[in-house]
DNA sequence: AAATTTGTTAACCAGTTGGTTAAACCTTAT
DNA sequence: ATAAGGTTTAACCAACTGGTTAACAAATTT
């Protein structure tokens, strides 16, 4: 009936998975590194997850639900684009800054397998953009923005607000940064992207 | 059908490691797909390249090279801010549409290895932002643009084309666009972003 | 045309991998 | 205490992996 002695072995393995398959991929992980991280014979990974693809999706499926609600966030609720742009570019990279592994994690993993991501739309609170381009386009209507496509626009914030994290190598070996100024150029964006396109989008 | 020597296979086993490489990753990939991609044994992939690892550095420096020249263009000639913007969005685009599977493949392995940055930096070619941060430097004094960090706006550049390239499944599942509409939005987005960029640092 | 080098193959190998098993170990209910 | 059932472990395994070998075939040199 109740669980017995380590209440938690569940919860050591997930966050050991967690740890290697963010940083390695399903192909690089290995399920003895895993059980190593995590303290625990190699078979009790297979009693509690049953195989490494179960342990994988569990693993994406929890990084996922983290992104989900940012995105949320900016697309759901009633404040101006402007807001909106501020808001998450601040969130987001506010967020990102402390899990470094996570937007890399996903997206090699949804261009791994393409089905995957079927699989996580029928999850409630999956992203949804009409609100959103409603409000652009009411927006656009009132002249308070310049016409631009919704969905450019969203992806081009998604872009601005991913991409430090996702070519951190580039970004380092371009411009000659090290991790130090690297870090400091990351935080900068937190006002720098939105600025950036909230020009753009600004009526003159 | 005699058997006779066969001068190609060298490009033939590299044709077949590229495309195995890129869609599946080092970790990923299978010695022996390869081979049977190539229509050869598995021990000419050994007398050719040596090992699993060579093979991979031949095909990943063979991609970023196909990078490098991209990036070179915007950087090194004498254009205007704008044209440089103008031509790069529409050229890397173009590009890419033909190789969709390159932008992924760079940033993942780069991820993966982060010293195998350091390699490729050596190599005469490798993109230098100098000379770009003087002319936007230089077009800022002039007031033809918007003050701007150099270092902020080229990877604001790199990041609105190259995500929808990362980013496709991201993009069909949150804007429920089929093969046929993604194309059209990659396709409109040669000029889009240049708009886009150019409207915000453009002096109102 | 014989000898040598280069290209190619099937068979093989040792190490690794995800996964299984049977027995032992705890914790709780009787 | 003992039975019962979930939890944990060491040992094991079959399939797979990158890589090697030795023999053979084709091209090149002598």
């Amino acid at each position: 009936m109740k669980k017995k002695k380590d209440e938690n072995t569940e919860e050591q393995i997930l966050e050991a998975a967690k740890s290697v398959f963010q940083s390695k991929g399903m192909d690089g992980a290995r399920m003895q590194e895993i059980a190593d991280k995590a303290n625990i014979n190699k078979a009790m990974l297979h009693y509690y997850y049953r195989s490494k693809q179960l342990l994988f999706e569990a693993v994406f499926k929890q990084a996922f639900s983290l992104l989900a609600p940012q995105l949320n966030a900016i697309l759901n609720d009633d404040s101006s684009v402007e807001d909106k742009i501020r808001h998450f570019t601040l969130d987001y990279t506010t967020f990102m800054m402390k899990h470094p592994y996570l937007p890399n994690f996903i997206i090699q993993e949804l261009n791994r397998n393409e089905n995957f991501i079927v699989k996580l739309k029928q999850n409630t609170g999956f992203p949804n953009l009409e609100k959103f381009k409603a409000k652009v386009k009411d927006e656009i209507n009132q002249g308070l923005i310049e016409p631009i496509d919704a969905d450019q626009l969203f992806f081009n914030i998604l872009a601005l607000n991913i991409f430090p994290f996702l070519g951190k190598p580039l970004i380092k070996a371009f411009s000659d940064k090290d991790e130090k100024s690297y870090k400091e150029f990351v935080e900068s964006r937190k006002t720098e992207v939105a600025n950036f396109i909230i020009n753009s989008i600004k009526p003159s």
